[in-house]
DNA sequence: ATGATCTACTCCGTTTCACGTAGTACCTAA
DNA sequence: TTAGGTACTACGTGAAACGGAGTAGATCAT
């Protein structure tokens, strides 16, 4: 089935993207689970965005810090750390060239000679 | 790591790559390896490959052929069948629409509103 | 005050894939 | 007969996505 293989594509996506949607300031992780839902071609749920959330604190990629909500338990703000950003360019520079070498694989490009 | 991240992106790609590889016509396994081993961006090796064309074999997206080598053991070519070059035009089309997202997520797109 | 509902997570188990290491086996040429 | 290129196969590990269930704070209608 193909829906299997979207679901082995997305790994290492999903992380990508919660770090695209934190490179322009705080966000908390409610929020971001319902703007990355939003994107059809991804797909994700709870489960899949909060572990993604809490690995990359660990790591130190995000600092975070809680308000209190009028609406329920206090939210847990999620922004980029200096080293979060470092990873972030990575990212960005590795999924360009990646994507470029598909391109090129799909147009022409023979093998053999 | 950013190497590890690397791995985990590559999940499902490796696959897509040799489907494409084989749109054109048949290829056999030692060939394939080499073509996408000069892919710096997936640096795959002999153990990621066959499993895949062994596993695409058994889920008939690939038919194959075995050809008298003058230079080692028969060489197996592998090609595409009708069902492969179906599920080749479904990742195709999933490819393209998920880089789209990916870059309007690059660029600009804020949520929240 | 009590239950319903929205918000904001956390935990656990399963499946799938990439990949490293090692091993098998075939064939030609020196 | 052995070295070297060719063509795979087997096995175990680790990491990520995901489903489903559970926890818990806060507001609001009854």
């Amino acid at each position: 089935m193909i829906e299997n293989w979207i679901t082995q594509l997305r790994k290492g996506l999903v992380e990508y993207c919660v770090l695209l949607v934190l490179r322009r300031g705080e966000n908390y992780g409610y929020e971001i689970v319902q703007a990355l839902k939003q994107i059809e071609e991804l797909s994700v749920s709870e489960s899949t965005v909060y572990p993604i959330l809490s690995r990359l604190g660990t790591e130190r990629y995000l600092k975070w810090r809680d308000v209190p909500s009028s609406a329920g338990p206090p939210r847990r703000y999620f922004s980029l750390t200096p080293r979060g950003k470092v990873r972030l360019a990575e990212m960005n520079a590795y999924w360009t060239v990646l994507v470029a070498a598909l391109q090129a694989l799909k147009q022409g490009k023979e093998i053999g000679q």
